[in-house]
RNA sequence: GCGAGCGUGGCGGAACUGGUAGACGCACUGGAUUUAGAUUCCAGCGGGGUGACCCGUGGGGGUUCGAGUCCCCCCGCUCGCACCA
């Protein structure tokens, strides 16, 4: 009787749902004097095309660490569900001509279908749904607060126009003037759209970061798109003929001490002042060059970085540092969107600078030398010196280093009046609005006189409404213009009229309280339920992948500061610790052509990839994958073939979780194999019966087997705590392994080690555990505890070096003093061989490690 | 260009705060069991000599009794950002 995963794994699963075994407790009562775990998965855009082995990674992860958690005695919150809402649902709907919905719950139920099979420890009483009602309603109630507290509001702004998606887009889906999802370029458009003002939360968005376990990496992306930076804003006055008001514009500056070398100014194209301080000889010249500005999209302005251009306005504005006059140029490397739109140039301490200043034959002063008071490294007029230094032909400043000359500048802006300090931050205002049908409706009513109403809150939710098409109509507005007059137009309790808004939310609203929503899914009078939400936050431990390190997490940060600012959560931080799963790469195949051929047409000859039918020689090499690489590995048929168990256990044993790794169908017949060899230790394959070397000895009858045990109860503990779950596994392989060679197994051993098995190989763990005559599910079982004097070696063996080369080795009793060790290592013929006959200078005993001999 | 990270056998990867490099697995080789194959079991497996010797963690230097680990320089790869003033 073979180990057959799909004869056990259906079973248990059976089993666990019958027990109900993963269904955490819903009432506070039943939760109370238990430490708590909350360990969540991203929820999964739920695609067409279903799950690959990439996904159940962070999924096993997670599962292991509940199921550790659990026989820990912890109460643990384990969730799962669909990030429902999104764009290729409704792309989907529009070609097939079927409501997203269905598409929707096509796709949801292949991915829980999968997922199920996988074993997982989730309480599926609490799967969510972004996109049903029962919870988008609550997405909505969100919204309304952020609306109520005067974070969202209705604006025409320039916007990131997606003519491929039909939409807008946040900017941080813009990267390179591209859709960073599709690649499909982006234009700038100017439209009436929603916004969220997180830059009010930026600097609690920095601060907060500090206290969070978090992958470093990540904290640092997300404190560079935050991007804060002092400085100074100081005004400019433009020169004009006598009896003409005197405009001002404001430049942002973080070098407030290189002052004196700002030798031009230059506004951005959309500048508001760039019309009115246009002189009539340069007019031309400035239109054109705005309006071919405003053309260009995004991605051919970032192409062209290399290249500054620009044109000069015609007037001069004052330095107030230096009160020469200095022109006032226009040109698009200054960006609209970020400080004033206008800067203050100094070529000679500006790289960006330098180089317009070197095109357009501009003036280069120096107003900084080095620190040590040598000469540049380079001449001022090839190379722009952006170090900190000392300044010079900067009046008072001179001879201050750059951190002194700045604070006194300041001081000297606002004492003088040019100016005030200022903190500026990259982020801006989140563009919040789709001109989509497959999102949250907006619960907004626009009244004919141009006033927007929230919805009540007791009529959320605004349902979708159903329409012909989900294309936008005809004259532009989008798909929820299609809905029949029912539905878009309302009658307030005053009488009027109002019309329903009509864009639809981002598919990042969804995502950003799902967590909060999984610690209370009962609920129906309200969002979640103050006293679970107390209890289960903060997340212990959120998995998912880095692509989400900007974008999710820091959106999902946002709407928590303002809940709890609301008084709605009673953390600051939603995830206390993040871990990223790195990406599956697979092996693909190409012939001489180019043309992909899948890993059923290929095969190994001489350890080369040939194509089987031909045999022809083929080209591999380890990709991101991919349908059109025809290297996507499906869970589905690893099952079939291996078992999940034995697909959970290659996911994690891989290599490190946050590793990047290409998948090996080798290596999953590897871990199937420690598998099956775990199934012998307890079962005859003969006549599937016990296996005869089974006692009723205590676990101490075999004690090097023992002390195996102990080992690994403790070493999988430690490692999974630590996800380390590769070296936890190779753990359980030697333990395998000395059982296997083991002359008798105490049950008491094995059913132990059942236990130790059990938050990995779950379904396996259970049957041995069943075959062993242990009660109830293993997976209910305390973790067992270790006995540490039975994990330490009475003996250890030690390395001897002679001068640090490794010459010998000894074995010693683990407890022998160092003087003791010492002896036995210059007694070491071996030892006396590379010493010459030399007395020995010094000799270093490193405990249970090695000793040294130096002569 | 800037920022972060990483380079260890044929392959995936071990090596805790500097302390016996290569755990565990794959592939490969030999042997046993088997009518044969698959399975299973045992043994070997960094390189060179193939005697108890030398060399080895991308390359070069340094600190140390001792370096995969720490420091400096160089090479290569990956990821993130990219006119943010």
């Amino acid at each position: 009787m073979r180990y057959d995963p799909s004869a056990i794994e259906p079973k248990w699963q059976e089993q666990w749902d019958n027990a109900r075994a993963f269904a955490t407790p819903t009432s506070l009562a039943d939760l109370s004097g238990k430490p708590k775990f909350y360990v969540l998965d991203m929820f999964p855009y739920p695609s067409g095309a279903g799950l690959h082995v990439g996904h159940p990674e962070g999924y096993t992860a997670t599962d292991v660490v509940a199921r550790l958690k659990r026989m820990l005695g912890f109460a643990v919150l384990h969730p799962m569900g669909w990030d429902a809402f999104g764009l290729p649902a409704e792309r989907a709907a529009v070609r097939e001509g079927i409501h997203p919905a269905i598409i929707t719950k096509r796709n949801t139920d292949n991915f829980r279908r999968q997922i199920k099979r996988l074993g997982f420890s989730y309480d599926w009483d609490r799967e969510i749904d972004t996109s049903s009602k029962e919870y988008y309603r609550w997405t909505q109630w969100i919204f309304l607060q952020l609306h109520k507290k005067g974070l969202a509001y209705l604006a025409e702004v320039p916007v990131n126009w997606c003519p491929a998606q039909g939409t807008v887009l946040a900017n941080e889906e813009v990267k390179d003037g591209k859709y960073v999802e599709t690649g499909d370029p982006v234009e700038r458009r100017t439209m009436k759209q929603w916004m969220l003002k997180i830059p009010l939360y930026a600097q609690r968005l920095l601060d907060d970061l500090d206290g969070l376990d978090w992958p470093d990496g990540v904290k640092e992306m997300q404190r560079n798109w935050i991007g804060r930076s002092e400085g100074a804003e100081i005004d400019f006055a433009v020169v004009v003929d006598a009896g003409a008001s005197r405009p001002t514009f404001r430049v942002f500056t973080t070098r407030p001490d290189t002052l004196f070398g700002a030798t031009y100014c230059v506004l951005a194209p959309e500048h508001a002042l760039v019309d009115a301080i246009t002189t009539p000889v340069q007019r031309a010249a400035v239109e054109a060059y705005v309006t071919a500005a405003k053309q260009k999209t995004d991605l051919a302005r970032t192409d062209l970085a290399k290249d500054k251009t620009g044109v000069f306005t015609g007037s001069y504005a004052l330095n107030p540092a230096t009160g020469e006059q200095i022109p006032v140029w226009v040109a698009d490397y200054v960006l609209a969107t970020y400080g004033t739109g206008a800067i203050m140039a100094v070529p000679g301490h500006d790289e960006r600078d330098h180089a317009f200043a070197k095109a357009m034959g501009l003036p280069i002063v120096p107003v900084v030398a080095p620190a040590g008071g040598g000469a540049l490294p380079t001449p001022i007029e090839d190379a722009a010196f952006a170090d900190d230094g000392v300044s010079v032909n900067s009046g008072f400043l001179n001879g201050l280093a750059t951190e002194q000359a700045k604070a006194r500048m300041l001081d000297h802006v606002e004492s003088a009046g040019w100016g005030s300090r200022r903190v500026q931050y990259k982020l801006r205002d989140w563009l919040f609005s789709r001109q989509r049908y497959w999102g949250e409706p907006f619960p907004v009513l626009h009244t004919d006189d141009g006033e927007i109403v929230a919805v009540e809150e007791a009529a959320l939710p605004v349902e979708l409404p159903p329409v012909d098409e989900f294309k936008p109509t005809g004259d532009g507005r989008p798909p929820l213009g299609r809905a029949s007059d029912d539905w878009q137009v309302v009658t307030l309790a005053d009488g009027r009229k109002a019309r329903r808004e009509l864009n639809t939310m981002p598919q990042w609203a969804g995502s950003c309280w799902y967590y909060l929503r999984c610690s209370d899914t009962a609920t129906t009078e309200k969002a979640w339920d103050s006293a679970l939400e107390n209890y289960w936050m903060p997340v212990d431990l959120y998995v998912g992948g880095v692509e989400h390190a900007v974008l999710h997490l820091l959106y999902a940060r946002f709407w928590h500061k303002v809940l709890f600012d609301c008084g709605l959560v009673a953390t600051k931080e939603p995830f206390q610790k993040l871990f990223n799963q790195g990406m599956i790469l697979a092996y693909s195949y190409q012939d001489a052509k180019g043309r992909y051929w899948g890993h059923d047409d290929v095969v190994e000859k001489d350890g080369k990839p040939v194509l089987k039918a031909t045999g022809e020689p083929l080209k591999s090499q380890i990709e991101k994958m991919s349908k059109s690489k025809l290297n996507v590995v499906n869970p589905d048929d690893v099952i079939a073939d291996y078992g999940a168990d034995a697909l959970r256990l290659y996911e994690l044993f891989m290599g490190p979780l946050e590793q990047v790794k290409p998948w090996q169908m080798a290596g999953v017949e590897g871990v199937s194999r420690f598998l099956a060899r775990a199934w012998r230790l307890v079962v005859d394959e003969e006549t599937g019966a016990l296996n005869k070397k089974v006692t009723e000895a205590p676990s101490s009858s075999e004690p090097a087997l023992q002390k195996q045990l102990h080992k690994t109860i403790k070493k999988v503990r430690e490692d999974t705590e630590a996800l380390r779950f590769n070296t936890a596994i190779s753990q359980m392989m030697t333990f395998v392994n000395d059982a296997t060679t083991a002359a008798t197994l105490p049950r008491e051993t094995l059913q132990l080690f059942a236990r130790v098995l059990s938050p990995y190989a779950s379904h396996l763990a259970e049957e041995l555990w069943a075959r062993l005559g242990g009660q109830g599910l293993c997976c209910q079982q305390p973790w067992p505890a270790h006995d540490d004097a039975l994990c330490a070696d009475d003996t250890i063996t030690l390395g001897v070096q002679v001068n640090g080369k490794r010459r010998d080795e000894i074995a010693v009793p683990a407890a022998a003093p160092d003087d003791q060790v010492q002896q036995i290592a210059l007694a070491s013929p071996l030892v006396q061989k590379f010493m010459e006959g030399k007395p020995p200078k010094k000799v270093i005993v490193v405990k249970g490690r090695l000793v040294n001999i130096v002569v």
